[in-house]
DNA sequence: TCGGCCATGCTAAACGATTTAGCGGCAACG
DNA sequence: CGTTGCCGCTAAATCGTTTAGCATGGCCGA
């Protein structure tokens, strides 16, 4: 815990720069040669290899320590083909549930001693394509990959023949072959039906999420299955496709009250097109929870503040975003291994913005 | 914008591996071998030097195609000593004003060509410490730096005696002498004081934002100027220090609640403290803009969709985020420049959670 | 006294790219 | 016909590290 760099050593440095010049580049060759060793010693000794002397590594480590040695991964990974770096290729991080994974993501690879390299395709999948290469030049040992929308196999299959390690999280490309990390979307939307079934609704519309990611394909696969199990049949005008973001929420929102026969409740893709939803029916002059019901799903912490707190479907981010962590850990220490899904299985988290059914009016206006 | 890759041209490879042996490595090397040219010529030809024959040059080009040929940049980094790595150490990720941050940043760099390499200090000086060490070792180009709490200069100069560019962003250690892109915060908390006396208020909190780190003392010093150009003396016992976290405002304003004498308004460190509090002020049965002033900092998306809308101070991070990054490829590119500060100033966005003051009564409880 | 073994450290060859001096050949020019 | 200049390309050095294999010398046992 020494704070303070200690002055180099009473003996002179033979054969070194001017005394007094700037640390500048410290490389092992500079090491080597002021203390008349060879690199590979030097090397050996600061990675505590029992093939070099007590005295010896001390010495070396000592003035490694001094001179302000930092080694040069660049280098190292050139001859050991191990960058320790592992790329993550998202589709986006504005959206809060991405914060949540990137976080719990770079937690836990730091703790095994790999760094996150970072790339976003901002849901276009021509940008993936860039990004993508562009972070496979830098060699990392894994990719951590949430596609963009419409990226097919091929898009990944790229990645694949380099021979390195990829892991899909949240969102994969069925078909794909690569390890996946998310939660079990069909159950967790499936939850939330169930529950408004159960307060008594039988119109009930789903917002949001559309058919180019797996995650929207899921979602609306649970929303289907929730109305089968309660044997409602599927009324498509009641379904809004579109891409999970406030904006879209409220527009769905709108066009669902327009409607001849509105629903009295409706699940949503996610949170954020929960809160759009939300802002529609204070537009309108309706409460959720009170004239309406909406689920949302995710739960982000945002969910807990709504006026409503909006009831929503918990979907333990931080953990699967361990879990790809680890999975990318597993496969790069063993690329043959089979094929492995880490799923989670959502949880409902009932708050306030969902009530029985109660016929939705026109807009007082 | 082929989306197959051709067959290789009709003429047999000459001296390649076995026909059609899976892509694997290709390098410069084995692109020299097989085409009979110079790995100095194909270096060159794929970077378009003047020095290589159209003729060649559109070979060499196809052929890296063809063969799938991914450059190795951790190899040309360790020749041009550039990494086109931009090294990201933030205190925090969680945080949504940060999220923003990074964001920005990440789609400036890239569009200059930079990947962003993260490490996170969480608050930690230690970790802080470990991180930034970690991230040297792949040489950035420039670290962008937002530092852990009680980082002292000493804490960043051993950046800086590496010689990379150094720019902080958000926060700083003041004598550093780095770069800097953040907002005026000074200007920005005296902002919604202002609002405040504007109002009526005279007894008004500062909930939130510590000692420990550059925003917390500017915020504080603005809180100040704000009651001084009021001619308010400062009452220590509304000063309620801590981190920007809700559950901590949301303590800060339990405490402000139970004071002999109560503040009417109080202006937060940030939006996060803000919700914090107004979560106590609901407990407490109180209405923020009708029985007491809430102002808050940053206006994250979440601030317009409480209830009520936060008042708060728009902060531009967006707009500082690209700052930082350009601050930080024009020291790249001239590292002898003289220091430079991007600083935004805030502007107060008036919602609904500020009104003129009303005596605080005890809880009804 | 000698052979063999251990402990220690060195030599040298990678790894995959970039860069620069220079070379052969050809055309133009005086 | 000799010189010059340019064009297109190559050879070789270099970046900082790792690692297999080898050299050295001391010590021990026979």
């Amino acid at each position: 815990m020494d704070e303070t760099i200690p002055p180099p050593p009473g003996a002179a440095h033979p054969g070194a720069s001017p005394a007094g010049a700037p640390i500048g580049k410290v490389t092992l060759q500079g090491l080597a040669r002021e203390l008349g060793l060879s690199t590979a010693t030097i090397s050996l000794a600061l990675r505590d290899s029992p093939m070099v002397a007590e005295a010896t590594r001390l010495k070396v480590q000592e003035a490694a320590r001094a001179r302000g040695y930092v080694a040069n991964r660049g280098a190292a990974a050139l001859r050991t083909a191990r960058t320790n770096i592992v790329a993550l290729g998202l589709h986006d991080i504005v959206n809060p549930s991405f914060t949540e994974l990137l976080a719990a993501v770079e937690d836990a690879l730091s703790e095994a001693g790999k760094t996150v390299l970072l790339g976003v395709s901002q849901e276009d999948v021509a940008r993936q394509t860039r990004t993508l290469g562009t972070l496979a030049e830098y060699r990392p040992d894994a990719f951590l990959v949430s596609p963009a929308a419409h990226s097919r196999v091929e898009d990944l299959k790229a990645l694949a023949s380099t021979g390195i390690a990829v892991v899909q999280v949240t969102r994969e490309i069925e078909g794909s072959g690569f390890d996946f990390a998310g939660s079990d979307d069909v159950t967790g939307v499936a939850l939330g039906v169930a529950h408004l079934v159960a307060l008594g609704h039988r119109r009930i519309g789903m917002i949001g999420g559309f058919g180019a990611i797996s995650t929207g394909r899921k979602r609306f696969a649970g929303y289907k299955a929730g109305l089968a199990a309660a044997g409602i049949p599927l009324d498509p005008t009641l379904v809004m496709e579109g891409p999970g973001l406030r904006a879209e929420g409220r527009k769905a929102m709108a066009r669902l009250l327009a409607l001849d026969e509105p629903p009295t409740a409706a699940v949503c893709f996610n949170d954020l097109s929960a809160f759009g939803a939300l802002m529609e029916l204070q537009a309108a002059g309706l409460t959720a929870g009170r004239d309406f019901s909406l689920v949302g799903y995710d739960d982000i912490e945002e969910a807990r503040v709504w006026h409503p707190p909006l009831t929503t479907v918990h979907t333990f981010i931080p953990e699967y975003g361990r879990a790809a962590a680890t999975l990318a850990l597993k496969r790069i220490a063993d690329p043959g291994r089979p094929v492995e899904r880490a799923v989670m299985t959502p949880e409902l988290v009932v708050r306030a913005s969902t009530c029985a059914p109660v016929p939705v009016k026109r807009r007082p206006l």
